[in-house]
DNA sequence: TGTGTGCGCATTTTT
DNA sequence: TGCGCACACA
């Protein structure tokens, strides 16, 4: 370790970053550390600490560390407050999300990876277009074959790190999807494609092949930390793995009370293994919250405390207890709208910041009815996780004929073929495909109208071979393709001109790292960073689902539709897996730990969901939190009378008489079954012998039964 | 070659 | 109920 500069004081500088002990403890540490950072009690500060403090105090060049997130927006703030802390020359300190490193890696060492230099990335809406040209080629039956079920299948084999030969296929139908995952992996090699997977697949494939750039790597990085590690999954484990060295120090963050995407592979176990074979021996617990209120914060611990699969903290405040939690009941779905959107609406004419808000639940469509109560009530509001700016179609387009400038990509000119519209036919389109190589028919063709095109192409290639920058080759691929001109002369596309022109600046402002070729990585760019551009600036309400929020606070938070059979969901109940109840659960935790001072927990008594009215009891986790933090008794599980008062409004009945003989169940009714006791019927489907109920039980949660058969009886 | 109609389907999804 | 997608049509 070389001696630190003069005038320059370790102490004070650990003491400008104004550290509690434990987090001190966590960044200073010299060994391995698992830190288990529960919500709101300051983990990016912790990292970001500890990267200041191994530049600044143990001399450690910024080359020497790897730090890696999730989402660029975690990485993008995370170098920011580096930099406030410490000055490194930007591309040294390896920061990025998994998928970023890696590609940044892929492209440095393309030949070593067996990779064409010119590879380009393809989002999900690419990857499915790809599928859909693949089947279509291969002449699968659509009916049998479904794109989205082989993209499935292909993606879930690649988290597992499963390469088509070793995918498993015991029975006909998978053999057939392991035969179509194999046409598909050596579509991708011919066309240089790599999906999101890929890139941690070949980086992992590449540093288990290249023995001394692995050495190099895991050599260099003797510093890696890793945030929110809870949500890795296989791939990204591995790819972290084969990086050691048997030396290097690793310091991850996270919080397996936050693990959320289980369903997307991230794998908490991780956490363990960790532990076990990469020497993260140390747990340091970061309990001090200092985000929430303790009425807040105690029914967070209360809620988590009920899961099993746990390892296990207590969050705590010095703040005082703060207002209690507000249970809002409704009679309907409708209902519910109207309460958040009137308190929200009174809170902001009180004076509070309409952005300090949020509104959350637990799936997208819920969003419908809560935009119409803040329209009528005059709330502004913005929705997280709608069309992302590179993901919209004119972008998709703009993106295209850039590519198109660049490489020889099949989709990209299928895309763009005839759009603006170029009167191609069917019948050209096939002869310029019927030969291996479209670009090249297209040079050969004699059609007048191919000609059109043969030159936007050849001029956007010349004008990229004359060194053209990248903001003007985003302009000419806008302009000299009649793209921006066609939606300029339809007034209802006057906000994809917008758009479109968007895009050019977006190219303008673009900067591309140290080496790296600007085209190329700004298309990377757009496949890899879709987001961040959402909603926009101003004071509006924002809504969004739990997941969305995690990482997110508020000053006041609804959290919305807490039924049983949407939060938790129904998938979840019906599972005999505890574990989907688990996750539901953290998923609640999350929720609750958004907010700072205001928590409202609302809940209908009916909803109609795919157009049909659902009675749902009051979800689980509204008993699972402490009374004394809630301002109101909370309302009975659905044992016995289910519906009483306070929202005890009769179920809409149907308008029709009941037929002849009464109706069997209606939703409401409590009904009796051996096995599961007493429970409720909350909706039902068909009649007569095909009538199906749901019924909800106290303990099993939501079953449905074929009424003819099933044992249920009147309670 | 874009538009219409009807069917089927329907958590969450950082990259 | 409402949306996206596949196919039929002028």
């Amino acid at each position: 370790m070389n001696a630190p500069p003069a005038g320059f004081s370790a102490p004070d500088f650990l003491d400008s970053l104004r550290l509690n002990p434990s987090q001190r403890r966590a960044a200073t540490h010299e060994g391995g550390v698992l830190v288990l950072a529960g919500a709101g009690t300051g983990k990016t500060r912790v990292l970001t600490s500890r990267i200041g403090w191994l530049i600044k105090c143990r001399e450690c060049p910024p080359r020497n560390i790897l730090a890696v997130t999730f989402t660029n927006k975690a990485a993008k703030e995370m170098r920011g407050r580096v930099l406030d802390m410490v000055s490194f020359r930007t591309g040294e300190l390896a920061l990025g999300t998994f998928h970023g490193i890696c590609h940044r890696m892929l492209r440095i060492h393309a030949a070593a990876a067996g990779l064409d230099k010119n590879f380009q990335i393809m989002d999900i809406q690419d990857q499915k277009s790809f599928i859909r040209r693949m089947l279509s080629n291969l002449g699968a039956d659509a009916e049998e074959f479904p794109p989205a079920d082989c993209m499935g299948y292909i993606n879930a084999a690649k988290e597992r790190g499963l390469r088509a030969a070793d995918a498993p296929a015991h029975y006909e139908r998978a053999r057939a999807m392991r035969e179509i995952y194999g046409h598909y992996e050596s579509m991708c090699r011919n066309e240089n494609k790599l999906d999101f997977a890929e890139l941690l697949l070949s980086a992992i494939d590449f540093l288990q092949n290249q023995k001394e750039l692995r050495e190099h790597y895991a050599a260099r990085f003797r510093h890696v930390l890793i945030d929110e590690f809870q949500d890795t999954n296989m791939l990204q484990y591995r790819w972290l793995k084969l990086l050691d060295s048997g030396e290097n120090l690793y310091f991850a963050v996270g919080d397996d009370d936050q693990s959320i995407y289980a369903f997307r592979g991230a794998d908490p176990e991780n956490m363990r293994r960790l532990r076990a074979e990469l020497r993260a021996d140390e747990i340091i617990r970061l309990e001090q919250n200092y985000r929430s209120t303790g009425n807040i914060l105690g029914a967070a611990n209360a809620l988590i405390a009920n899961n099993k699969n746990r390892i296990g903290k207590n969050l705590t405040t010095d703040g005082g207890a703060g207002t209690r939690l507000q249970t809002i009941p409704a009679d309907s779905g409708n209902a519910e709208a109207e309460s958040v959107a009137h308190i929200a609406a009174n809170k902001i004419a009180d004076g509070a910041r309409a952005d300090d808000i949020a509104v959350l639940y637990r799936t997208n469509a819920q969003s419908r009815l809560l935009e119409k109560s803040l329209i009528e009530n005059g709330v502004a509001y913005r929705i997280y996780g709608g069309l992302r700016f590179f993901d919209r179609l004119e972008i998709k387009h703009a993106l295209a004929y850039l590519r198109l400038a660049a490489a020889d990509d099949l989709d990209s000119f299928l895309r763009v073929i005839n759009t603006p519209p170029r009167g191609i036919g069917k019948r050209t389109l096939e002869s310029l495909t019927a030969e291996g190589n479209v670009f090249a028919a297209v040079e050969k063709s004699g059609a007048p109208k191919v000609a059109v095109f043969r030159e936007i192409m050849r001029g956007l290639r010349r004008l990229r071979e004359d060194g053209a920058s990248l903001e003007e080759l985003a302009r000419a691929a806008v302009e000299q393709s009649g793209l921006l001109a066609h939606y300029e002369s339809r007034p209802e596309d006057a906000g994809r001109a917008d758009n479109v022109r968007e895009f050019v600046s977006a190219a303008g402002q673009f900067r591309a790292e140290e080496g790296e070729e600007p085209v190329q990585a700004f298309l990377a760019n757009a496949a890899l960073e879709s987001g961040e551009a959402q909603g926009g600036e101003g004071a509006a309400v924002n809504l969004m689902t739990i997941h969305a929020a995690k990482g997110l606070e508020f000053s006041t938070v609804f959290i919305t539709g807490l039924e049983e059979g949407l939060f938790p969901s129904a998938q979840s109940l019906d599972a005999a897996a505890e574990n989907a109840v688990e996750e539901e659960r953290r998923l609640m935790y999350v929720a609750i730990t958004r907010a700072r001072k205001e928590l409202f927990l609302c809940f209908a008594a009916t909803r109609i969901i795919y157009g049909q009215t659902q009675i749902r009891p009051p979800s689980r986790f509204l008993d699972e939190l402490p009374a004394a933090a809630i301002d109101k008794p909370l309302p009975v599980a659905p044992s016995v009378a289910p519906f009483a008062p306070p929202y005890s409004s009769p179920p809409p009945r149907r308008q029709t008489a009941p037929p002849r003989g009464g109706e069997p169940y209606r939703p409401g009714d409590v009904v009796h079954h051996p096995k599961y006791g007493k429970g409720v019927v909350v909706s039902r489907q068909g009649k007569g012998e095909e009538l199906k109920v749901e019924v909800a039980f106290k303990h099993v949660g939501i079953k449905t039964f074929l009424a003819a058969v099933a044992p249920l009886s009147r309670a």
